[in-house]
Order: C-alpha cells, then sequence, then structure tokens
DNA sequence: ACAATGAACGTTAGCGTTAACGTAATAACG
DNA sequence: CGTTATTACGTTAACGCTAACGTTCATTGT
C-alpha cells in the first residue's frame, strides 16, 4: 500500500520554466537578494509556492562553499544541564538564521572525533564543543578546519578557538569552603559513573584542594554505577554511609543531591542536624523541595546565549574576546548547617 | 590574534594527483567500492589521511541525489521523555550508517512547519515528527516529499506515513479506572501550561471518560504556568486544594506528581490517606522517593528502536506494519489507596 | 594461438545552485 | 539629444563529487 512515495522533485529551472523567467531571477527572488522587480519577485514566489519548490541546500551549499550549519556537540541529553545551555544557544542562532545540528558524545572523546569528522564534511559555519577534554585528532581538525570553534561550560585560557564557562575546579573550592566554614571535617563527593567528565573530577580536586591545605582529612569518593542521576546519588550515599561516616556531602549536581536526601531519610538521618548535603547547578527540582538545598548557580542558559553571540561575532570576523569566564554563585541553604559549629 | 584560520580545503583532485591515480580511484578507495587494487586503495587512504582530506558531503548529496541524513522533530529537550525516546532511536541510526538532525519545535506546529520546510531542503533520508498535531500544509509537503516519515509518541490508523506510539486516551481511561476502582470519587488533573500538547488534552479525555460514564462527577483540571515541571506541580496542586477538594490528583508526569507530592507535604496533607497522588511516564526520580508513586510505565526508550528499526525497513523498502501501537503499564504504587474502599 | 572474459583503472557528463559578468532597456542629465 | 548611469534581467562557468560508460592489459578456455 502506497510503498513508494513519487519524488517529483521539482527545481528552480522548473519554477524559471513556468514563470518564463531565467533561473537566475527565480534564484534572486527565492533568496531575497537585488536583481528581480518586485512585481517578478510577487509572480515568481507565488509560483514557486503553488509548486512546492523546495531549494536544494547541497547545491546550494556546494556552490558558495559554506552552510548555515552550526554542529554542537554535548555529552548528553540527560539532565538538564546541557539542555540549559543549549537552549540558550539554539534562540540565539535560529534568530541570526542559522541552523543547529546536535549531537550527543555520552562522554567519549572517540565518538566527539567521528562526529565532528562528519559534521565538517557538511562545510558548517561553526562548530561547538563541551568541555575541553578532546583527542589530539580532535584538536587538529579544528585548528585547521577554516571555521570558528567554541569550547563551551569548562574554561581556559587557551581555548583551540574561543571559549566560555566556568571554573569547575573554583566551583569544588568554593563548596569546600563554605562547608569548612561551617566546621564540616570529613567531606565526601559523589561522582558520575559514566567515563570521561573531567569536570566532575575538577570539582573533586577542587574540594580536595580546600581541605587538605586547612585539615588533614582526606576527601571520601563514591562512584557508583547505576542507571540515573537520582539512583547514582542514593547508592553513592549508601556506600559512604556505609563506610567512612562523612558529615558532609557533596554531589555533582541537585538531581544526585536529591537522592542523597531520601537515602539519609531512608535512614532515619535528619539534614542538616546528622549530615549536611551539597548540591551543584540548581536545578528545578529544588523549586519544591521543603528544605531548600545548598548549591551552585550556574547561569547556563546565560552562557548558552553568550556563547553563542561570541559565536556569531567570531563567524562574522568582527574581534571577540576569546575566552570568557561566567560567575558562580553559592547558594546557601537548609540541608547545610546555617551557622558555623566549630569543634 | 589568529583571527581568520587558513582554509586549505583540500579536495579528492588534490589527493588523486597526490597519489598518481585518477580522482574515481579515489573516490572508489574512499567509499571503499569495488574497483580498486587493495594496494592502490590503501596508499590512496594514507595519502588521504595525511593530507587531512574531508570529503564534501555537499557535493557527494548533490551526485547522488540524496543523503543518510534523518530529520527527528521534539516538541523540547527538557524532561527525560523524548530523550528517551531519541536515546532509543539514534543508537539504531548510527548503527546503520544514518545520522540524525534533531530539532525542538516547543509545541509551535509553525516551527514545526518551518523546520521540516529547511530539512527538506537538505535531501533527508527519512523524517520523524512527534505525535499527530501538524499543519495542514506540513502534511502536504511531507505527503509528496519522496521519504519515509515517521510520526512518533502517539497512535494512529491513519499515519501521514508510519507511525509507532501509545494510546494516550487510553491511558487517561487506565489511571480513571484505576482510581475508581480504589474509590475515589472527585478526580482532578494537572497539565502542563504550553500551547499544543495534544497528549495532555488526550489523557485528560480519557480520564474524564470514566468518571462521566461511571458517576456524575466532573474532573477538575489545572493549568499553572509555571517555569518548570516540578513548579507546575506545585502550583496547580495548590490551586486545586485551594478550590473544589479533590480526593485524588493525576499529573501530565511524574515530574509534576513530586511537585504535587511537596505541595500536599507543605500543606500537612498525607498522601494517601487524605489525597491520591497518580504521575505518567515512570521518570527516574521516581525510583528514589521513599513512597512507590502510582504511575503509567511507557517503554519509551523501545518505542524510539522501534520507531528507528521500522523507519530503516522504509528506508530500504522492506515492508513494514504502518502503525505499531505500544503498550502501557499501569503500575499501582503507594501513593494512592492500595485497597478500594468505597462509599 | 586467439577471441573472450574480467579486473583495474580512466573519461565524460552531469547533480542544482550561485558568482561574476554580459546585455538590453529605461531613466537621468547637461 | 546624445552620453552616461541605473535597473532588470540573462549567460556562462564553476562548486566537488559520482554514475555510467570507456580503455587497457593480463588471464583464461578451447
Amino acid at each position: 500500500m502506497n510503498m513508494s512515495k513519487k519524488g517529483a522533485t521539482v527545481k528552480i529551472e522548473d519554477v524559471a520554466a513556468r514563470a518564463n523567467v531565467s533561473i537566475m531571477s527565480v534564484s534572486r527572488a527565492i533568496r531575497g537578494v537585488e536583481g528581480v522587480s518586485e512585481k517578478t519577485r510577487a509572480k515568481i514566489l507565488k509560483i514557486a509556492r503553488q509548486m512546492k519548490y523546495v531549494p536544494n541546500s547541497n547545491a546550494r551549499s556546494l556552490a558558495v562553499a559554506n552552510s548555515n550549519l552550526i554542529g554542537i556537540s554535548l555529552p548528553t541529553f540527560a539532565g538538564e544541564v546541557f539542555g540549559d545551555i543549549l537552549s540558550g544557544m539554539r534562540r540565539t542562532f535560529d534568530l541570526a538564521g542559522y541552523s543547529s545540528v546536535i549531537d550527543t558524545t555520552e562522554y567519549s572523546p572517540e565518538a566527539e572525533l567521528n562526529w565532528v569528522r562528519r559534521l565538517l564534511s557538511w562545510q558548517p559555519a561553526a562548530i561547538i564543543l563541551t568541555g575541553l577534554d578532546h583527542k589530539p585528532e580532535t584538536i587538529d581538525l579544528l585548528e585547521t578546519a577554516p571555521i570558528p570553534v567554541l569550547e563551551i561550560w569548562e574554561h581556559t585560557d587557551h581555548p583551540i578557538d574561543i571559549c566560555v564557562g566556568v571554573d569547575h575546579h573554583k566551583a569544588g573550592q568554593m563548596i569546600g569552603q563554605h562547608a569548612l566554614d561551617l566546621g564540616y571535617r570529613q567531606p565526601a563527593f559523589v561522582s558520575a559513573p559514566r567515563g570521561h567528565d573531567t569536570r566532575a573530577d575538577a570539582r573533586l580536586a577542587g574540594l580536595r584542594d580546600v581541605f587538605s591545605r586547612a585539615t588533614s582529612t582526606a576527601v571520601l569518593s563514591a562512584r557508583p554505577a547505576s542507571g540515573n542521576s537520582f539512583a547514582t546519588g542514593f547508592e553513592g550515599t549508601a556506600a559512604l554511609l556505609d563506610g567512612d561516616a562523612p558529615d558532609i556531602i557533596c554531589y555533582l549536581n541537585d538531581h544526585m543531591a536529591f537522592g542523597g536526601l531520601m537515602c539519609c531519610q531512608a535512614r532515619g538521618l535528619s539534614v542538616p542536624q546528622d549530615i549536611g548535603i551539597a548540591g551543584f547547578n540548581e536545578l528545578d527540582l529544588a523549586s519544591v523541595l521543603p528544605k531548600k538545598l545548598t548549591t551552585i548557580r550556574t547561569l547556563r542558559r546565560q552562557m548558552g546565549v553568550t556563547g553563542a553571540t561570541h559565536l556569531l561575532a567570531r563567524i562574522n570576523g568582527a574581534q571577540v574576546e576569546r575566552t570568557k569566564l561566567q560567575p558562580l554563585e553559592m547558594i546557601p541553604g537548609e540541608t547545610t548547617r546555617t551557622q558555623s559549629r566549630l569543634p
């Protein structure tokens, strides 16, 4: 039944014939450039619409040797974090007439490389990668490619081309300092089960940094292999509580922190009396919790907009800051002590 | 500093010259088709790699009049639902050598139409839309396009081309019947704030269906305009509790149901003693809640895989079922009564 | 020994579009 | 009124690649 749908591809030539004009007039009319009178332009557009003419972008991109595609590579769609960054970027690109092509690498630099290669074959206008952890080949490919490259989410002084992000090491230090100030002495960190998440590593390092400087306690850590963030937080917490009894647990994000809260609740521990809980990213979930979650605010949507804007400027050849550091904001909540309790 | 990166685009011709063979031999070697000896193929591939040759997909697609792109249109990236469907599809397409180009419409049929038009200009191999609510122009465009079209997430007997999805009206009925069986008599429904979500409407209709048949009570409903699902659930619940005192509240999804739970908790209502709460979609969050959430399981990842598989078969000209109904599973939990309490 | 076969390569002619230039007709101007 | 701009088109030659044939040369069968 209706197996092969007919493919009467109508091309610019067909429209030109039907309108009694040259191919070029149709091309000009469609693109909205100068060179046709308003009268014939209207006629051509009407006929094109009637014939359901759809321009062939492959031919166009081949002829002009570029496209209005911008490739965006994210680790994952799961969780709100990258969705927020993405939505900020997409709207900005849309308004500027660019289409975005999105891919997720699932935290694999190899997958990223493959995707970069495939994407480059489409002659994109620019390319966006998440973070700074790329294969040497990827960097090599992008450094010689004639297009702007944006690295987003992490910050460095030496990007491939330009970058916009936060300092994850500093984020770890901020949480650590906050915990230290409140008198916590045995911190722990619950990280993601996945492969290469250098942001997690950086935050843990920042946390360790503060505590090793101030005290002699080692920061405990758990890295359970669960199916989702909530479960990861729950299980990581369970593992830590079975071990060396931390007095505060920091999590990779608020979802994991919520899993941790649920674990504490299941074990009859009260937060923050018995243990402190700190998240990261200030996610939507936090807005309905009875107890305000201690977390760090990252302006992800804003970061997306800034990144996209810088990239567009770069595409247009304007001078832009090569790197842009987004600020972090510590949000003290009720899942950690509100007052210092010095030993 | 380093403003314009040099664009020494190396083309197939350059590789051919350097390897002392014809352009066609390079083309054949790169694509892995017959017509070159293994020896020269190896030589060519080595040189191509050295020269960092990246094929031009625009030229290729123009020459062969198609591409290996599959366009996927989703309402949003927010929430796990569409991400799950997506991940099921993407893996399947990747394995088959297709690239997916994703777009989100934010529930706007106009945005969908614009995207379909843009996408068709890239000569994609197939196109996927979420749901059945499209502009007439969109349907018209896709019916004449020479490519397969998959409608996913909702089910109908009359798809544009093929479809895979669940029956959302039935889902509403299932929740309704479950509530009715447990003795609930005054149900309410909290829906999404957004525009066109026909799935929400269908589920509410199913719920109404059951209750209008069995009792004379009207189903209450709330549709608050909040920034995120959790807050929507919270606020919708607050509005309902301020009004006609429902004995069970059903939500568009588990995230909203959690918001509702938090609202009840804030008001000192115990669940399920004072009020019943039912979600939808069985989301990750539910796995860590102390009280098992009453919900309906939708096999979204599985749906993505099935949809993708059917679509690939259709691309390859195979006979496939035009429509496929995914089953729903009622998951009774502890946020509704576990036993009927007849009036 | 000699046509017939086939593997390994090369040549030609597009794919649908646009940049760059060419041309005709009209308007502007001293 | 003749020259020069200006506007509104049309023509030609790419863009980088591949399908569809050609060509060459070593095998093979009889």
